[in-house]
DNA sequence: ATGCCCGATAAAATCGGA
């Protein structure tokens, strides 16, 4: 069996212990990160490595920043999203791992990863909007192809995507946000509709399944969440999908990020 | 009601987040 999960940390400095301790317990063989908000050099990567994770990041300085850590060897396929310019922000990569068999006998086998970082797009209408449509018809372009290959592809991720009403606590009063607005779900169902499955909607399909909740207005003690992270499984990732879930736990703790992992365990 | 909280930067407000 392997483990897949995202985490948007909301900087990896500043909540190291309780990324750590999830990674100690959950024991993920791939863990996606999104904003890490440091540069490469800036991340605890010794923390990491003493937990048996190889570590690639894709940072930048206070903002964005996207990594996969993962028990098994790993190649980075891409650093940014095909199309980007030279100043895109980081928000995506993407590696190959090499998932050994789980007898001895049995052959080892490939899975492609992606830990993807979204822009959030607000207000919607903004030209901050119009970049969020434009990275989502890139990442529509880029999965179309991958697609091609036919592999055990999960690209996990903070989306910022609420991807139907019954994923946000308040449908009514989040109407015009970028999160929500059909514009956005609209890409986000494109993608999907590509051939992917969301994990989390195919498996616990009942509303309320929030991954994220704001640090304002006591969100969490009122559980006034949203689903914006998502694991989309390739077909072949989707045929050996043997579980899945959303671990509220690191949200009740002391100074937590504000969103909390998002795991898939598939059957290779 | 776009402020409440939080992190980063940098040295006190400001930006970005969602």
């Amino acid at each position: 069996m392997t483990r897949i999960a995202t985490w948007n940390v909301n900087s990896i400095k500043a909540h190291l212990a309780s990324t750590l301790a999830w990674a100690k317990s959950e024991k993920p063989d791939v863990l996606l990160l999104q904003e890490i908000k440091c540069l490469d050099d800036g991340f605890p990567r010794l923390e990491f490595e003493d937990l048996g994770y190889n570590v690639e990041t894709v940072g930048q300085k206070t903002y964005n920043g996207v990594a996969i850590l993962s028990r098994h060897p790993l190649t980075v396929e891409q650093r940014s999203l095909p199309g980007a310019k030279d100043d895109e922000p980081a928000r995506y990569i993407e590696a190959l791992i090499e998932v050994p068999g789980e007898q001895k006998s049995s052959k080892r086998q490939v899975l492609r990863a992606a830990s993807i970082y979204l822009p959030n797009g607000n207000p919607s209408g903004s030209e901050k909007f119009a970049y969020k449509l434009a990275w989502m018809e890139r990442l529509i372009a880029h999965a179309k192809a991958l697609l091609k290959e036919e592999e055990i592809l999960v690209l996990g991720g903070d989306y910022n995507v609420c991807p139907t009403d019954a994923d946000v606590y308040d449908p009514e009063g989040w109407r015009d946000d970028a999160l929500c607005r059909p514009e956005s779900r609209a890409k986000y169902r494109e993608l999907l509709y590509l051939g992917f499955t969301d994990a989390i909607a195919a498996r616990h399909p009942e509303p309320g399944n929030y991954t994220f909740w704001d640090y304002q207005a006591g969100a969490w003690q009122k559980n006034n969440g949203l689903r914006i992270d998502h694991l989309a499984l390739s077909p072949q990732a989707a045929d050996r999908l043997a579980d899945c879930g959303i671990d509220k736990r690191p949200r009740g703790k002391e100074k937590p990020s504000d969103h909390v992992p998002v795991w898939c365990d598939l059957e290779l």
